[in-house]
RNA sequence: CGCGGGAUAGAGCAGCUUGGUAGCUCGUCGGGCUCAUAACCCGGAGGUCGUAGGUUCAAAUCCUUCUCCCGCAACCA
């Protein structure tokens, strides 16, 4: 029985297109469900978009559409980018669908039920001109920070979560699973900053618009955002209050949830509590992800610098652009991007380093050998060290998709990638050509084809398109992850892997032309 | 004194836990090679490891001061 690996990313709030900075998070996660799939995991891997709240009621009246038709154009190219992005996820969820709206009014009323949530009364710093409350860590010189006018205090009916009775509960679970919440100091931030100073009760209800799940007993009440979104981890894959399906049992608790930093609150906090407040199990990982920057500012429509991942596939490809947001994010801190950072990086890594050595080695592989060629095990130490390299490839990736460090994952195999275009200068194939060192010669070349098999298994995550066509070029299906000494192969013709980008076109790119 | 992270060659990073010749990628300069996508391989230049002090035979690494940068600081997702 395989083993189950459940991984999600924080469903996509459909206020506006995603841009590339959003688009990095799915490109994440399939790498993560690729590699758990190829490592034999029964992987579920879920997305969507999250379609509730005022933002979206005001941008469809701006638009003249009702609130779900507009979902459902934003649903649709989001949907459609992550297709585009090559994503391999299981199914695309949405908080309209009206299965999940029943479930989130089903765990509404059962915590209502059991005292966990009562209603209260919202009170707060009111801005009236932009119908909205502030905190006073908000507040810009005590106004309200979009308008600059005076606020008021002012209460309205609310229904309230009571965070603080699991609180305890929560810090001591939070302590306990130091691998819980990932980058690690996320976790201080959150003990130290709400846990550890007291939790406040959570109001989780609004009256204030009408787009949102009815509070059941209580319809002129919407669902707090956050209970109606988080809850899509378990409503799509049949949680109900009285009944669960199979296939629930089967993949609860999820093993990663895959979200933004700015996030993280939410889904290390009140996910958590409410999960414990339905006696579920809680997730086992929470990576709150850093973000990618535009010449290191926040992207955003406004500033008008703004990437979106369609267009730069359209120049680029999409294994060019899943390789720069996979490879350039640190674990850690933000990444940048710009197009001559990724005009960099496909001329260096991938037509360079990558699509050089596939051509070249292909191309010599035919012109002494007619492309057929064996083993003939006339080796030297370097032969060696070369198959040490391949067959320690698997270990060194997997440790560092197992930290969630994906970019070092991906070094690991350009190294190795490396290390074979460093082989060729050492073992100088044409000199043994023209010695007639035919078998010493042959062997050198089994060796890097081995090299090569090797690669494009480990970039499937990665790069599943070029690991596809390198398999295809080298024509070999073994899929054997360490090196192997006595396959054949018929090489096919090659073909350009990454086009380089020459200052022509970089130039045309620059100027928007392309 | 709110909490936390960080400051290492032109750029981006590793090294710091367990002190002992400062390393990687890109860029740059020079050389080699010719199988290949003007690619590939080798070498050079370039760093008082933020500041000031302390511990030590020895500090990027441990301790303290200061400066600067960044994240978080609750109901907008």
């Amino acid at each position: 029985m395989k083993e189950k690996y459940y991984i999600t990313t924080a469903i996509a709030y459909t206020s506006a297109k995603p841009h590339i900075g959003n688009t990095y998070e799915i490109v994440l996660a399939d790498a993560i469900a690729r590699f758990k799939r190829f490592k034999g995991y029964d992987v579920y891997f879920q997305t969507g978009t999250d379609e509730h709240g005022e933002k979206i009621a005001l941008k469809a009246k701006e638009k003249g559409v009702t609130p779900q038709e507009y979902c459902d154009n934003i649903s649709r190219e989001i949907k459609n980018i992550w297709d585009i992005m090559n994503t391999t996820y299981d199914r695309f969820v949405r908080t309209t669908d009206a299965h999940h709206e029943e479930v989130v009014q089903h765990i509404f009323d059962k915590l209502y039920q059991q005292g966990d949530i009562y209603l209260g009364k919202y009170e707060g710093l009111y801005c009236v001109p932009c119908e909205s409350f502030f905190t006073e860590s908000q507040l810009i010189n005590g106004k309200c920070p979009d308008c600059g006018r005076d606020v008021t205090p002012r209460s309205e009916e609310a229904y309230f979560f009571k965070m603080s009775k699991y609180q305890k509960q929560l810090e001591e679970y939070i302590e306990n699973h130091p691998e819980f919440i990932q980058p690690e100091a996320r976790k201080n931030e959150m003990l130290n900053n709400f846990i550890r100073p007291g939790l406040l009760d959570l109001c989780v209800s609004r009256t204030s618009f009408e787009w949102g799940i009815k509070v059941p007993m209580n319809p002129k009440h919407v669902v707090y955002v956050w209970l109606d979104a988080l809850t899509n981890y378990i409503t799509n894959i049949g949680y109900d209050v009285d009944s669960q399906t199979e296939e629930f049992q089967k993949y609860w608790p999820a093993d990663l949830h895959l979200i933004g930093k700015d996030i993280i609150r939410f889904h290390t906090i009140y996910w958590p509590i409410f999960l414990m407040a339905l006696n579920l199990p809680l997730p086992k990982k929470v990576f709150g992800h850093p973000w990618l920057l535009m010449s290191n500012d926040k992207m955003s429509k406004s500033r008008g610098n703004v990437m979106y991942a369609d267009d730069l596939v359209k120049i680029y490809g999409v294994d060019a652009i899943r390789y720069y947001v996979l490879h350039e994010i640190p674990f850690a801190n933000d990444g940048n991007i710009t197009h001559e950072l990724i005009i960099e990086r496909v001329n260096s890594d991938l037509a360079n380093i990558l699509g050089n050595l596939v051509n070249r080695t292909i191309s010599m592989v035919r012109k002494y050998f007619d492309g057929v060629i064996t083993n003939k095990n006339v080796c030297e130490d370097i032969d060696a060290d070369l198959e040490k390299m391949i067959s320690q490839l698997d270990e060194n990736v997997t440790k560092y998709m197992d930290r969630l460090e994906i970019g070092n994952a991906i070094d690991v195999i350009f190294d190795l990638l490396r290390r074979s275009n460093k082989y060729i200068d050492e073992t100088t194939p044409w000199t043994l050509a023209k010695e007639e060192k035919r078998d010493r010669l042959e062997t050198v070349l089994y060796h890097l084809l081995e090299s090569i098999r090797i690669s494009a298994i480990y970039l499937e995550s990665f790069l599943p398109d070029t690991s596809k066509e390198i398999l295809r070029q080298i024509n070999q299906s073994v899929k054997v992850c360490k090196y192997v000494g006595d396959l054949e192969y018929h090489v096919l013709e090659p073909k350009i892997l990454f086009e380089r980008i020459d200052s022509e076109k970089a130039q045309k790119i620059l100027k928007g032309e392309l």
